[in-house]
DNA sequence: GCTGAAGTACGACCGCCGTCAAACTTCGAT
DNA sequence: ATCGAAGTTTGACGGCGGTCGTACTTCAGC
């Protein structure tokens, strides 16, 4: 039965900070996390602009979805993204427009 | 002269967001971070409660002051260190409360 | 001056993480 | 049914960063 291609997302009061922070230390995962802020809109892991190869993407989206800052779904063949915006600022306020802001402010 | 047994503190317009994530993400300088939001006034390097070597925190001190994060100054033969949180908030707005109260709420 | 206390500097070690290529899977379209 | 597009998985590699011990420096106090 196709089991579910939709992979696991955390509940975000199970996520660290800890977690939160290695995820967003990385140049490209908070360029991913940034277009996403910026676009309002869901992207498929495709329609980044990342310079990366397509395994190394695969790995940040994962990573980002175990933070508990993107969610994933299935869309065909291509896999959609969208920020956990709402959800993840209840669990850690401020931390993502902080984030974005400054990540913004040196492009 | 003695010279000057002050470091080198940097221009927080100097400073990169990548820097102060790299200083953040490691749980024992968010901690000493942390203890500096509470205390609120200076701490030598012998008085936060950390469980790593001298020399280890030393390092750990210097990643925070080359961040823009704390500023150390001489007494005697003890280092103390504030933070510099009016001007990194003009830098990075938000982001040392976020941080911060979430570490807190971690503990 | 000595001695001890507080940090720093220097190497060395080790584990983790970002990176990629290659093989595979899943779906859509022809 | 076949092919290609989109991602995933696995394994390997390389570099960077946290850690420590040891030796060194600087200051305070006796």
């Amino acid at each position: 039965m196709d089991a579910d291609r939709t992979p696991d997302h955390p509940d975000l009061r199970e996520v660290t900070l800890q977690r939160v922070l290695e995820a967003l230390v990385d140049p490209v995962r908070r360029s991913i996390v940034t277009q996403l802020a910026t676009a309002a809109g869901d992207i498929s892991c495709g329609g980044f602009d990342i310079s990366v190869s397509k395994s190394t993407a695969t790995h940040h989206f994962r990573v980002l979805r175990e933070a508990g800052l993107i969610r994933q779904h299935y869309a065909g063949t291509s896999r959609l993204n969208t920020l956990r915006r709402a959800e993840f600022d209840r669990a850690f306020p401020g931390l993502l427009d902080a984030v974005v802001t400054a990540d913004r402010a040196s492009a």
